[in-house]
RNA sequence: CGGAGUGUAGCUCAGCUUGGUAGAGCACCACGUUCGGGACGUGGGGGUCGGAGGUUCAAAUCCUCUCAUUCCGACCA
């Protein structure tokens, strides 16, 4: 391709509402355009690495055995009725009328359409086990789009729906998926993790994340010092204290504490660590009750475990100022389990404290030198925290470090909630009608591409992983309008590149160098070869990869010998 | 949906406090000088100042409403 013709939209400055690096990135290198809040046009630039990325995956899911097929974008309401996601799932369900006023949706995902089509084309065991595939086009009418493409509205996904007879089977294309989305993220080139995940509101047995692995990435993920074991956060046990809770040494007194509302404050003010400080949370619970949560000052309440919790309201919500005051007499900054009438879970942490400070459920004063089975009843104990850096690692080897992820895959066991939900079964051996069992498996096609560039990048723009590179190869002839010698040359060169099969920019703008090498490194390109007068006299050719501080100097001849081996060196790796 | 902020040229922003002919840099067009790391000069094109209403002799500037958008909290590929 020749930059002369090619649309090459980069940008010198950074657009001023693109916080994160990837999306700044992407609008500097020219790559998206936004349209609308959470919708961007992919610009020819962009749509080639978003064209490999899918490629990558479609053959590796081609290579597992799952068939690729293609399914509407817009879905009738009647399927999300029957399978009663119409109901539950909510404003992120974009709902359309046509002119009959027939109710229909943008599809954010497919079970019940995937479902539908199997319970109206399988009919006998024989078929089983089957993976359909298809990378399309979702909507889902994020309450907050971010980052670019990162979290867009209009993405593009690779989703697989798996059908099977029996669990067993199931496990078995669960395990081979996993295995194929291994692939798939190493042949991309990027640096991930598979992480257990919690099966929320879906359901099922197991179910893993794939998590590119950034500084910027919306979750937490615990990983074993010892092990391999690794565990998004928001499902990482933690246990009771290993060691005896301390004897009780101070006895309980209510002290002034006018205006210290949060723990930090309190711990000054007391001089008390917050470990030795505990906060009370109140949630909503069933039947509009309020459910209290004790936690040490320094842990942060996990709201999945807490929503799990018997009596209390999923998803987690917190009382509300007014609901707090006229249940408890006080404001959140005094709340405490001393003489708390509500129902009150204590996570096992807040238990192993001995001597605490807590709130006194008076405004403006708190409890120190408090302690379990003293000054009040000494509680069962649960886990509601988050698993912090250090905690005893989940699996029971070593101790937990905290990086953080941009979940780019989910791979989940469904089991038969769709299928019985919408009666998909097919005959077994013995003639009977059985439900199938269902596994889904999802891939983020378009969040790839920004989490690609979150983990490669420098100074100068993107450093892409060579099998997404938009070109393998930058060609930058130096003044090429002012030697026509260099520019036969350069024309040469460039279909003999185009010869050996070498994906190659041909920078022909006769631009200023300096904008040219600028160009080609904030657009990423991995290998750059430059031209010039001077090089034609010696016989030599420059070359620099993206990563390189120093160019190189190659012999004329040997040069497409030489980038193909640059080439084949990277895509053996 | 709650909280905070921002809307002025394609991009980055100034001007608004204290109302008085709409600006700069980058980008774009033309010409010239330059040209191996985002050059320079001269000239030029481009804006209903997000929109509507109001106050005023006069509104980018003050007031009201509205729309869009970004950031911080609950969802998810």
């Amino acid at each position: 391709m020749r930059t002369s013709t090619y649309p090459l939209h980069t940008l010198k400055e950074t657009p001023a509402d693109a916080e994160i690096i990837s999306h700044q990135l992407m609008l500097r290198a020219g790559l998206i355009r936004r349209l609308a809040s959470g919708l961007y046009s992919w610009m020819p630039l962009g749509l080639r690495v978003l064209r490999k990325v899918e490629n990558i995956i479609r053959t590796e899911m081609d290579r597992a055995g799952a068939v690729e097929l293609l399914m509407p974008s817009i879905q009738p309401a009647e399927l999300w009725q029957e399978s009663g996601r119409w109901e539950h799932y909510g404003p992120e369900l974009l709902r359309i009328q046509d002119r009959h006023s027939r109710e229909f949706c943008y599809g954010p995902t497919h079970e019940e359409i995937i479902t539908d089509l199997v319970r109206r084309e399988i009919r006998s065991y024989k078929q089983l086990p089957v993976n359909f595939y298809q990378i399309q086009t979702k909507f889902r009418d994020e309450i907050r789009p971010r980052f670019g493409v990162m979290r867009s509205r209009e993405f593009i996904m690779k989703d697989a729906y798996s059908f099977h007879l029996d669990s067993k089977s199931l496990q078995q294309t669960y395990d081979l998926m996993y295995a194929t989305y291994t692939r798939i993220f190493t042949r991309l080139g990027l640096k991930f993790r598979a992480v257990l995940a919690d099966t929320g509101s879906i359901g099922g047995n197991a179910s893993h994340e794939f998590h590119v692995l950034a500084e910027s990435g919306e979750d937490a993920i615990a990983f074993s010092s010892e092990s391999a074991f690794a565990v998004n956060v928001e499902l990482a046990e933690t246990f009771p204290a290993a060691t005896p809770r301390p004897a009780a040494q101070a006895s309980m007194q209510l002290v002034d504490t006018p205006d210290q509302h949060t723990i930090d404050e309190l711990s000054a003010f007391l001089a008390a660590p917050p470990e030795q400080c505990l906060k009370t949370l109140l949630v909503k619970g069933e039947d509009d009750t309020i459910i209290a949560l004790v936690l040490r000052g320094d842990h942060a309440l996990n709201s999945v475990k807490a929503a799990k919790l018997d009596g209390v309201l999923s998803p987690l919500s917190f009382s509300t100022e007014p609901e707090i005051l006229a249940c408890v007499g006080c404001r959140v900054g005094s709340l405490g389990p001393v003489n708390l009438t509500l129902r009150t879970y204590v996570d096992h942490a807040a238990l192993a404290v001995a001597d605490f400070v807590c709130g006194a459920n008076q405004e403006g004063k708190h409890y120190i030198g408090v302690n379990w089975g003293r000054d009040l009843p000494e509680p069962e104990s649960f886990d509601l925290r988050c698993i912090q850096d250090g905690d005893p690692s989940p699996d029971g080897s070593g101790t937990v470090s905290i990086v953080r992820g941009i979940e780019v895959g989910h791979i989940f066991q469904l089991g038969t909630k769709y299928s019985s939900a919408m009666n998909a079964g097919v005959l077994d051996e013995d003639g009977k009608h059985r439900i199938v069992t269902m596994g889904c498996y999802g891939i983020g096609v378009t969040r790839i591409v920004a989490a690609a560039i979150e983990q490669n990048h420098d100074n100068h723009g993107i450093i892409w992983p060579s099998n997404i590179a938009p070109f393998q190869l930058a060609l930058a002839p130096i003044n090429l309008h002012k030697s026509s010698r260099l520019k036969d040359a350069a024309d040469k060169l460039y279909i003999q590149l185009q010869e050996a099969g070498i994906d190659t920019l041909y920078d022909d703008r006769t631009l200023r160098p300096g904008i040219m090498f600028a160009d080609m490194e904030l657009i990423g390109i991995p290998h750059r070869i430059v031209m010039s007068d001077r090089g034609l006299e010696s016989g030599e050719i420059e070359y620099k990869s993206r990563t390189d501080d120093q160019a190189t100097q190659i012999p004329r001849e040997q040069v497409i010998e030489f980038i193909r081996q640059k080439l084949q060196a990277v895509s053996a790796n």
